[in-house]
Formats: C-alpha cells, structure tokens, sequence
DNA sequence: CGTCTTTGACCTGCGC
DNA sequence: GCGCAGGTCAAAGACG
C-alpha cells in the first residue's frame, strides 16, 4: 500500500462508506448531505452531527483539528436546532430530549434516560486527551490500590474522589451511533479489549464495555443491541484515541471497511461530505492485498439491509417519547 | 506465553 | 438511608 493510500484512508475516507443509509436515517435520499428532519434522526446518530459533541475522528483519534462546524454546515443544521437533540449544557440535569437508544425510552424511562444522559452528555468539545489522562490517572491510582486496601480513603477522600470523578465524567467526550448489523462489536480499526459486560434492564441483550488496549489510551466504547430492534447495534465512544489505528490488528489484519465490499452509493456520495468524520475510523489496510475476507465484510454485508423504515419507527417512538 | 473474554463482586450515582 | 442499576475491577480460563 502506497504512502498516498495510507493517508487517504486515514483523511479521507468516507465515513459511511459500507453503511447502508437505511443506518443513518438523517440522510435525505436525494441529497446525502443535507440532514433530513423529517426522518426523526435518531439523536445517537445525531451526536455525531452536533458540533457539541466531538467529531467521531477527533473521538477516536484525538489528534485531529475539526472545525465542529462542519458538521452544522454541511448538515444544515445547527447543534441546537433540533427538537430531537439538544445540547447538554453543563451540569443540566434535563435528560428528556437526549437518547441514545430506542430500548431506553421504552422501558424504564426514568432511569434509562438519566443514563443515557449520563453516558452521552457533554458540555463541550473542550474534552481533550487531557481529560482521558486525568482519568487514566485516577483509574491508575485506583488500578494500583487493593480494593481492600484504601486505608486513606476515609470520607473527605471518597467525597473528592466522588466530585473529581463527576467532573471528569462530565467532561469525557462521547460519540455514539447506530448501525444495522448481526454483529454486536463491530470493527473500527482500533484494538479493543472487553472489560465488562452488564445486562441491561428491560432489554434481553446485554450491554457489552470495552477499552483501547493502546498504552496510555483511555478510549472505551460501549456495545449494545436495542432490544426494541434487536438488528440495531447501539455503539457509544467514550474519550478520544491518542494513537494512530494500529497497523496490525489480531485476527483482523486491519483489512476491515474493505472498499471492495462498501456499499458504492456511499462511496460516490458528494463530495460536501465530511469526510474527515469518521477518517480513523477506517483502518489503513483497506485495500487488503492479501484480499483477506474477514469478519468485517461479513458484517458489511449484513449491514446492508435496507430497513429504512424499521429504523424510522424505532426513531420515531424514541423520540415521541423523549420530546414533550 | 501473551492476549482476550468471561463473570462475579464491588463501586458509584441517583431517585425515593 | 436504602435499593436499584450502570459502570468497573480483577481473577480465572480460553485461545492462538
């Protein structure tokens, strides 16, 4: 693979090469780049598009410059407009119009959306690798303590602990999305290492957790399926990557998002498409010379399933639930 | 042997 | 304060 290949898999791929845009509901299907209101965009997809949440490359690879209003730009839309999605202002409370997952709005919605504003909720784009260092720090703190041996953790330290760690939750840039696919953990170039799986209430799948198994990279991402379409993949990134994809992935050869297997529509969509979003996405060995077939073409393959409308109704009851 | 998954226990935050 | 649910830890085992 050439120098020139490289990088424009790492700059300049589309982001929602592969993905049917039956995934992305907010696309207007006569014009790709211009989110479409009327399909009650799915506010998971929309965080990626609200220029107060960071862009899915700067997410995942936290060396990039974006200019957030790109995404309002190229979208028309801004990152308040919206009666579906709204900024979380900091410190607010208010997880009504925020949602991640159909399932959550069905269920227990009381709680359920209290998580999700938790899990999604971000003030700014002021989040920076400095932020997941502080928590990589924290954590390493604790990593090194004995659960049983927090001698100093007495109240005044559990109170700062608590309050710090609220604080930096507050601020861990998140990016979440859907996608159509059978596969729970799908493949975005980066090495993930599972640390923890809960079941989710009111949902018969469970929630799955994963971290960056780079040194020093804080990134985790949660994985789960809606139970309300079970086909639906909830994917939430949490912290920005502070590392290149790994050129060598375990088992995978980094030969996923093969364009050989993209969907082309998506491949030719306009140019006004950001395609900075989502660039690191894509490993840089997309052109596989060793045209491995991996998992990842098998869940391209499925991801091509046209059930636009499936995802419009679980957009739609989300949120009719979550917008008063 | 290194890496990763599994899984029960523990921690934390929040509503009542 | 209590209970619930989400999130995390870490030991054990599986796997290549």
């Amino acid at each position: 693979m050439s120098s020139n290949e490289n990088n424009n898999s790492q700059h300049n791929y589309d982001p929602f090469q592969g993905f049917n845009r039956a995934t992305f509901p907010f696309f207007d299907d006569n014009n790709p780049c211009i989110y479409n209101q009327s399909a009650a965009p799915t506010s998971a997809v929309i965080h990626a598009l609200d220029p107060s949440y960071m862009s899915f490359t700067d997410c995942l690879n936290g060396g990039s410059v974006v200019d957030y209003n790109i995404f309002s730009r190229t979208f028309d839309m801004s990152c308040s407009s919206s009666d579906v999605v709204s900024r979380m202002d900091e410190g607010t409370t208010n997880t009504k119009k925020i949602g991640i997952s159909a399932e959550n709005s069905v269920g227990d919605n009381q709680n359920q959306n209290q998580n999700i504003s938790e899990n999604l909720s971000t003030p700014n784009s002021s989040a920076s690798c400095s932020s997941n260092e502080d928590q990589d720090s924290s954590k390493a703190k604790k990593d090194k303590q004995p659960k049983g041996s927090e001698d100093q953790g007495d109240d005044k330290s559990k109170n700062v602990n608590k309050a710090t760690k609220k604080e930096k939750r507050q601020k861990e840039p998140r990016f979440a999305f859907l996608t159509k696919s059978e596969i729970d953990n799908l493949e975005d170039g980066y090495r993930w290492r599972k640390y923890g799986q809960k079941a989710v209430k009111n949902s018969p799948y469970p929630r799955s957790y994963y971290r960056c198994t780079s040194p020093k990279c804080g990134v985790k991402k949660r994985v789960e399926r809606s139970f309300q379409d079970p086909s639906v993949v909830i994917t939430t990134y949490e912290g920005k990557h502070n590392h290149h994809i790994p050129t060598t992935l375990r088992g995978q050869d980094a030969g996923v998002f093969s364009p050989s297997i993209m969907s082309s529509s998506a491949a030719t969509m306009d140019p006004c498409f950001p395609h900075e979003f989502l660039s690191h996405f894509l490993p840089s060995s997309s052109n596989d010379p060793a045209g491995n077939t991996n998992s990842m073409q098998q869940q391209q393959q499925q991801l091509q399933i046209p059930d636009y409308g499936l995802l419009q109704d679980l957009v739609s009851s989300f949120t009719s639930s979550q917008v008063p």
